[in-house]
DNA sequence: ATAATAGTGTCTCTTAGACAATATTTC
DNA sequence: GAAATATTGTCTAAGAGACACTATTAT
């Protein structure tokens, strides 16, 4: 056995956003085949001398031109069926992003045009190769942690309110929460929030106390995502 | 652009199993460079035609011999320092397996020696490549899963008594449990256990009633690991 | 009897969630 | 003034953890 057998890979890129009362996804839009013309999931080889982390870096400021210290960046998990990718046989090493809603008009070095896209405006089939399924994980991952780890705030600008904050659970779980509960677990939770001491800031009532994200990196205790437990009495007999 | 950088992608197995009061693992010995004669994960490169779940499944089955049916496998994340292997550019897809304590002696056909290690007997550097760090992943994902998934059954036999079950999350959490409280708590989780109404099996005092594992995919309310809020009062000054 | 494990009940303290009340702004 | 958001406080129900107590086996 002198041989390896030969495989390409990939990082993918589940680049999300709190953007108009809704969670969106970069999407591109693929200028060569396979799959022309259809909306993907920005992404791109790894180099021969690149680290996974690095590849997914490059990709996101190539597609996206987001600066690296604004986002962050974590691995997803990996796709490698052996007919996910027509040309050769590829496995794809996801990774998820979350970043703020920049001003930052899109400017697509790599994909013909990049544009973001409503989550819950994307069924199945609407997104090339399994980045249907890519995308449902990263969601899926993005819900999760938000319970339990402070990376709401990687959807926030570097200074935010309490209410803000809110507004991104609320839309990246699809629940509404309550604002007084909300605002004292918050402020009450070790490491999650810093006070600026400034306070100015509106959006509608009376001024916010502005924080920062504090040095926590888990919520303890987790906040707790609405609907998640069974309506009391039926999980026994069923079936 | 004809070609695309071509990389070898191997897939490597933190399998772990309770056994002897002590959560281990599954080692081989390396009987080829790079690395000879040292101890490693069990792994080994993907097949063309193959899944990486697949790949996972026979790589298991040829170091270990263990069914697949009674061996809880999963993704656990993929590992592509440029040069985390000496022969060529590798992108290895760890895998997570958690198993019962089978009678199986290891039959190894790949490697030269298969053996259960205590976990907490290996320290940095006794293993070779990066499987330190993919170990110590692979054991940090199985502890939290413990908490709000039911997985902590696929270190059991097919029917167990609560006792063996907080025996397993006793182990693999390194802090005692009290029997009352978990055994209230276990039982009460909706889908956790079913009963089987057999009762015999001694362990030493009173027979404890036989449970298999029940439908539920997540443990609502989760079991929560101790030790992990602070001391009330102080988040700023630790560490 | 003692020792060991299994299982139930009870108590207290903390927390989640509902929601009243107040504060500070814009219109 | 009304309307909107921010922030604090209070109440209640549920869960976590401590632990007394009973049950059933082996020796």
């Amino acid at each position: 056995m002198s041989a390896f057998p030969s495989f390409a890979v990939t990082v993918d890129l589940v680049v999300l956003t709190v953007r108009d009362d809704a969670l969106c996804v970069l999407v591109v839009e693929r200028g060569e085949a396979p799959y022309a013309g259809r909306r993907a999931l920005p992404g791109g080889f790894v180099h021969p001398g690149e680290d996974l982390e690095q590849a997914a870096r490059r990709e996101l400021a190539e597609e996206t031109g987001l600066a690296d210290g604004t986002v962050h960046l974590e691995q997803l998990r990996s796709y490698g069926a052996p007919d996910r990718d027509p040309r050769t046989r590829v496995v794809s090493v996801a990774h998820l992003a979350l970043a703020p809603d920049l001003p930052t008009p899109q400017a697509g070095t790599d994909a013909a045009a990049a544009a973001w896209v409503p989550v819950d405006s994307l069924g199945p089939g609407d997104l090339a190769f399994d980045h249907d399924e890519v995308l449902r994980d990263g969601v899926e991952r993005a819900r999760a942690k938000l319970e339990y780890s402070p990376l709401a705030t990687a959807f926030c600008p570097p200074e935010f309110t309490v209410g803000e904050l809110r507004r991104v659970y609320e839309i990246v779980w699809g629940a509404a929460l309550d604002p007084r509960n909300f605002h004292r677990k918050a402020t009450a939770t070790p490491g999650f929030l810093e006070a600026t001491g400034e306070r100015t800031n509106r959006q509608g009532g009376r001024p916010a106390e502005l924080f920062r994200r504090g040095p926590a990196t888990a919520l303890l205790p987790p906040l707790s995502r609405p609907g998640r437990s069974e309506p009391a009495g039926g999980t026994s007999a069923s079936t």
